[in-house]
DNA sequence: CGACTTTATTTGTCAATCCATTTTTCTCCA
DNA sequence: TGGAGAAAAATGGATTGACAAATAAAGTCG
């Protein structure tokens, strides 16, 4: 007997999926454009809607689109974020594969290096955001949760302006996940660290500085830390009571 | 009138996924373990089935579970790895949101660090992994694609033992992806990189000399950018015709 | 005892139907 | 003519019931 191939056993829904995922990423669907509707996709795949649903959901879990209901609802191609790195290290964190501890050595690397990209690609755009946000820190707020946001603004525009978007895509979700465990443990009165800090990384990158950028931001970082390490165990005995949101 | 408060309008399906990985998170349910089957949570949910499936397809597309037919199939809680993150910078990539350049920069950046955290943590353990590794490296491949694959294996060591899990989160996505360029765009002869520079890392950290390690894999990404960024331009020819996997 | 068959369990797919949401269009009255 | 409200239409969300496909375990027969 010729010795045949196997048939290869896959989930109609998969492939789908991937030839919905390939669409999107070699352009044929731009963000903000809509993917065909379900019932539309079921006569064009010939297959039944229950795996449409199912391919479409796929793309939502993956960030790929939003769904929307009603007339001019539909699977909306999405701009490509952070959101699912965020998820991941998020994910890594609550299912403790990775500390604080961890987390803070980490930044100490790159962000210091980001501040000195920053200041050497700084530019009248940049500048200008790089202002506002540290403005923005100093404008008091009415809620805890918004001054821990409130916080981040500088060292997120610094991540956007340092020229390579792959450090963006990991500080990013980094410094979201800094705000996420320290909103969680919700320590009302403490402050981690003082204005003067930001505006002294601000005024090293305005001033095209990159070593005295990164330094500031080293300095910085160092002050965060001693605040941090200590939540990371009040952090454990939350989540237990916490739902995953 | 008095005001009452809107219904908030939730799918059902995302209620059960956030139940579901909830209990996955806090340990409820832990790798290697199965879900209820999909019949058993329509009966606990007291929904339809389809929407139960809707739920168990996001939790593998969130790569927490391994769905399995059969008798003793269902859906099989995985050890949370760091796939997701790979597939999110695999994506980006693919989006045009990353080049590499700046994939080569971030690790010009974190793998010296990664190499001189290593060389203080070795142990008999991981010595023994890494020179395994090296071996292998050493050792003649079939194709390609494995040649390719096994010249990562000391970097991949290297992060594993590195002693910061966030780095390994990191960089071995990194890594993949680098890898992941190469086949794709497989320029078959080329060599990027010669064994000794691997060997020089490799001795650097069995002698617990992180300056040296550190010096030793930054020369060795020197090595291998020069390569690398030639590959660009070839690979966003291809992925055109090529589908996402 | 081993090879084959059957059976049972579980996921995969389908079809038809109805509900919920939301935008557009129509209608009717001031 | 305008505008408020009602109806219609388009789309995703959910239900039900049935059958197919895969696969591990139990049974059967030589």
């Amino acid at each position: 007997m010729p010795s045949f191939l196997p048939v290869k056993q896959i989930r109609v829904s998969d492939v789908v999926f991937k030839q919905l995922k390939s669409a999107i990423l070699s352009g044929q669907f731009s963000p903000g454009q809509k993917l065909p509707s379900e019932r539309e996709l079921t006569e064009t795949f010939q297959i039944s809607r229950v795996v449409v649903r199912e391919a479409i959901r796929s793309l939502e879990t993956s960030g790929f689109v939003t769904i929307r209901q009603g007339p001019h609802g539909g699977a909306y191609v999405k701009e490509l974020g952070f959101d699912r790195v965020f998820e991941s290290f998020l994910d890594l964190f609550l299912m403790g594969r990775m500390s604080v501890a961890e987390l803070i050595q980490v930044r100490q690397l790159i962000q210091p290096e980001v501040s000195r990209l920053a200041a050497l690609h700084v530019n009248a755009d940049s500048a200008r955001l790089l202002e506002e946000a540290l403005a923005f820190e100093a404008t008091p707020k009415p809620s805890h949760a918004e001054r821990v946001k409130g916080r981040m603004a500088t060292d997120l525009v610094l991540a956007k302006m340092c020229g390579n978007r792959l450090y963006q895509a990991i500080l990013e979700p980094l410094i979201r996940l800094t705000q996420e465990i320290i909103l969680t443990v919700k320590p009302e009165k403490t402050v981690f660290h003082d204005h003067s800090e930001h505006q002294a990384i601000v005024d090293a990158v305005l001033a095209r500085n990159g070593p005295e950028a990164a330094a500031a931001t080293s300095k910085h970082l160092n002050t965060v830390q001693s605040g941090l390490l200590k939540l990371e165990k009040d952090f454990r005995k939350r989540i237990g009571t916490v739902s995953a949101s």
